[in-house]
DNA sequence: TATCTTTGCTTAATCGTTTAAACAAATATA
DNA sequence: TATATTTGTTTAAACGATTAAGCAAAGATA
């Protein structure tokens, strides 16, 4: 059963009593070898089920046809797509992708971004962890010489490519949305503020509740870990308010599902006594009773796009990175969980 | 900004008028260099941020230290879960992991293991997607020479390591829980019938209700391919029925949720008149109201199992595999939407 | 003092593929 | 017929690291 010893391009070349050098040009349909010989090196190839030797050509190329991805989880809807769609780009290119997790650690990171300039990866496609601050081993990737681009998670420092949702202008969205379905006391279990996408949504509920000249009110702010534990608790914190708010805006889903758990045990009315909407569009979001109100983030164009945009300096000799952010608009899927039945 | 030309083994050996090769030793800490170099060595390295080149040691050395893992998809907990424990028993030993989804497409499979087997890995750890019953690729692997771990979806046929659970015995903990609550009329939403964890649990439900002298009704065994939607489907179907089921086991958490929502919008209760059980013990699951019973497949252990499976054959020379099935214990998670108070 | 060991390094081959350069033979051009 | 061009191939170096074998110098042993 195990037949070890590969089979080589030299083995092809004893074979037909050729050089290896013509066998490889051969399988690269090189204009200088004849068809006869390009026949028959593809024959014996078969016969001896040769399968190039990667590591090999990859040395000899300096380009390994391997690009790095690297998200917080995988078991996210939005990271499952997005990867899914890089593939499908990426693969069409031949290039084959490393997706590797951080779990939304910093170590984990860092080691996942060594790992990946250890096995030469052409490029990197990221988003950073929540815990990520320090941009260190992101410059590495830069001093290594090859493309970095970022998605979802970014940071304006690092100066490569970005490519998400308008989050400032998603929170403007939904704040409109919930003003128009009466509500008044708009209340935002938020990300972490260091993380830009939450700072941007914070901002943007910030901003929109003073266009619709609504009072900020500081206990109605609150940071999360965004798990569906910390949204429980950060749910029942709302509801203790002497003040409750008539309407929850949380930034992400899984929390957002925290909070609909809670509302329902205490038999709060959703959405009139107190109507929920939050981020991310995973399935169960959908799925739920009541349905959560969610912003559906693109995850089909960010992949593709990211994909693409690593493409374009993979073809290019010399890589010049700047930031260049690519801004989606967001789609906000109204659901029962805010749609007041007038 | 750009600083190609990455520092070698043979840069660092010019800076200090040395051989490469003795740079080489130096850096693997060889008891033939003297302490003196070999700090030296350590010093220059970090000064030019020397990195080593996987490429040119794999291709040396014969072993890419790339472990290929192939999954249906990334975005179920389940998998999620046991990707985290094989990575994190095999970073340790230097290993890295690419990991691949076939999103349940044969197609896709076939070439996720031709690029797996491209990219040189030193073995793969898959699980098999719905479709796949031809084996000819997950042969090429064996061919290859390098260990093949199955789990959770593994194939008898391909006589390789399988680490799974015990499907046929979790039907009968199922039966015996809903018997225990009182059901008789008990429906079986399952999986394909030629994928065999599926197989076997239809085969533990047909045996469980003859051992509860329970009579096998053809109208109350389903096969679906587990999705929320064709949940939804087959839960309609059972609803329509003259002689409706008391209660459906249904071999997924995500077919599960969508029969819950039908039972739901149909305002059947749950679980007096319908009791409901899922399978995978999603994190939604826990999360729905009425949170639904399930099995939960040890994701931590099989992970863990599997990546040490290979990691022994890693140690051996010369790899002989055979069909050597771990079979862990699963535990039923009991919880609202089968429970009935007394 | 002569011989053996150990130490610390160098040389050179190797992994499998790619590719620039060389070259012989066949064909075209003047 | 002599020269230039094209065709189809070979030779050899290279990619970067590893390692068996070799070797000189220093130290140990008889």
């Amino acid at each position: 059963m195990v037949k070890k010893n590969k089979t080589t391009i030299k083995d092809i070349a004893n074979v037909l009593n050729i050089s290896a050098a013509a066998v490889s040009k051969a399988l690269h349909n090189d204009s200088r070898i004849s068809e006869k010989t390009k026949k028959a090196v593809r024959q014996v190839a078969k016969n001896l089920n040769y399968q190039p030797n990667h590591l090999a050509s990859a040395l000899r190329s300096g380009k390994s046809k391997l690009v790095g991805v690297i998200v917080p989880k995988t078991n996210s809807n939005f990271f499952s797509a997005t990867i899914h769609n890089i593939e499908e780009v990426l693969n069409e290119e031949g290039y084959n992708i490393i997706i590797t997790q951080s779990n939304e650690s910093f170590e984990k990171e860092c080691k996942n971004i060594d790992a990946l300039l250890y096995t030469q990866v052409d490029g990197i496609i990221a988003s950073m962890a929540n815990e990520t601050v320090n941009l260190e081993f992101y410059e590495k990737i830069k001093a290594a010489g090859i493309p970095l681009i970022t998605f979802d998670r970014g940071e304006n420092d690092l100066n490569v490519d970005y490519i998400g949702i308008d989050d400032y202008n998603s929170s403007h969205i939904i704040v409109n949305h919930l003003v128009e379905q009466g509500c008044q006391r708009i209340a935002h279990i938020g990300g972490f503020k260091r993380t830009r996408i939450f700072n941007n949504r914070i901002r943007g509920y910030i901003d929109a509740l003073k266009k619709h000249n609504l009072p900020l009110d500081e206990e109605l702010l609150i940071e999360s870990d965004l798990t569906v534990k910390d949204g429980r608790k950060k749910m029942e914190q709302l509801l203790a308010l002497d003040n409750r708010p008539d309407a929850v805006y949380v930034a992400g889903d899984y929390a957002a599902l925290g909070a609909l758990q809670v509302l329902q045990e205490k038999e709060v009315k959703i959405p009139d006594e107190i109507a929920l909407v939050g981020f991310g569009d995973e399935p169960f979001s959908a799925m739920v009773t009541p349905s959560i109100t969610s912003v559906n983030q693109h995850s089909y164009k960010i992949g593709r796009i990211a994909a693409e945009t690593f493409l374009e300096y993979a073809k290019k000799p010399k890589i010049e990175q700047s930031l260049n952010k690519i801004i989606l608009d967001s789609d906000l899927i109204i659901r029962a969980s805010s749609l007041k039945k007038k």
